[in-house]
DNA sequence: TCCTCAATGTTGTAATTACAACAGAAATGT
DNA sequence: ACATTTCTGTTGTAATTACAACATTGAGGA
């Protein structure tokens, strides 16, 4: 446990938290860590969630799956990341997607119970860790948006365009890595992958971007 | 103002407050009520939002504006739920969605920063008010997903049906109403509004929906 | 080095959609 | 009651997409 005690309180979950405090919440909130290895369900559809989990490090995939048996790419999630949080704070409320790990991934897990009511010994901590899962998130919510603002444009060139330009201003840089492979980026946007590479090599042909692999650069201001 | 503490005092905002705390923490956090009209901007993209925007009364859309000038409606609100409360937690972050008045509204507004930070008077008040926050934008996080969800249909089809059949299960019944006109339906669903009245009128050939104006009523188990 | 397999790119076709244009219905104001 | 306007439904056509089938590329292992 001592060993993950950097990358945790690098975590905005624990952001504003001295070292000496760290380690006394970890216990109270019950925190341990666990591995999880490619395929692995870290949540599931339907399932009541009651802890908070925390990446540490690796991949996570927030996925779900259609009546009809295609797949959704809700989210992609990284280290300092947190799943499902949504889902802890209404006890009655079932999850609404799957959480799968890409590769090998650790994970913080919390129990939020203990998180939320206060205790004699910790009161100040309790307070401190609730505005940062409230900041937290707000920026899950905003990326939410922004996900359905990607794949709510109306012809595959939009879609792409859009989310380039996003991915694009969120590095602050033309010349960026993308975390999706081509089939995970056209479960993402909702689109057939063979018409997307179609639609990227006609892109490419026109100059307006460039890329090999995952490393995209945009030609224009869009 | 008094006039509106009955509202108020119902939001889940203000959750587990008594009357009489009710009336110092709107004094402390600088609480009044504004009314807006018909097409009135409650929140612009591009914005800083410092601000809490409780409805109290009435409906409001938020929109985005795509590049090419069409519109896309992120969600609908009612009274008791909140506008761009995502938006408050990072202070450096702009808007990224319009909030539009649809008809009369009554919005009560808070100041964040008297809200977050703590006060001698009340600090009791602002951690449950933070966790009412927590809670209430949970629940505005869960729906984004479900939009997702929604408009992540590969057709009109089956757009609808998992519309209709997510909202059945919200209202816990196979008849209920939909907040939106065919137009807001669509922009909601990103999908043309004609091609949509089309395979509404399908489905209700095919008996597996009914419906009259904003009243639907689901047939089949989806 | 060669083989194998997974990822990506390309093409043709059938299905789906957007769009425009218009018709009918319902709501609104006078 | 009538006129006007807004909302909803219908239809044909051009554009876009999904899908299947196959080609190419590239990485990793034997």
């Amino acid at each position: 446990m001592e060993k993950y005690y950097s990358k945790i309180k690098n975590s905005p979950l624990f952001c504003g938290i001295t070292d000496e405090e760290l380690e006394k919440m970890l216990k109270c909130f019950g925190g341990y860590v666990k591995k999880y290895e490619d395929g692995d369900m870290i949540i599931r559809q339907g399932e009541t969630i009651s802890k908070i989990y925390l990446i540490l490090d690796g991949e996570v995939n927030v996925e779900k799956e259609t009546y009809w048996g295609r797949r959704i790419i809700i989210q992609k999630l990284y280290a300092n990341n947190n799943i499902g949080l949504a889902l802890v704070a209404s006890k009655n409320i079932e999850a609404n997607i799957n959480a799968m790990c890409v590769g090998h991934a650790l994970i913080l897990i919390l129990n939020y119970e203990k998180c939320s009511t206060m205790c004699q010994n910790a009161c100040m901590h309790h307070s401190i860790l609730i505005r940062n899962l409230f900041k937290i998130l707000s920026k899950e919510n905003i990326e939410l948006i922004e996900k359905i603002e990607n794949i709510s444009q109306k012809t595959i060139r939009d879609k792409l365009l859009t989310y380039l330009s996003n991915e694009s201003q969120k590095h602050r840089t033309n010349i960026f890595e993308i975390p999706f492979n081509r089939q995970e980026l056209a479960d993402y946007l909702n689109i057939d992958r063979s018409a997307m590479s179609f639609e990227l090599s006609k892109l490419k042909s026109e100059g307006l971007i460039d890329y090999k692999k995952n490393k995209f650069a945009l030609k224009v201001e869009i």
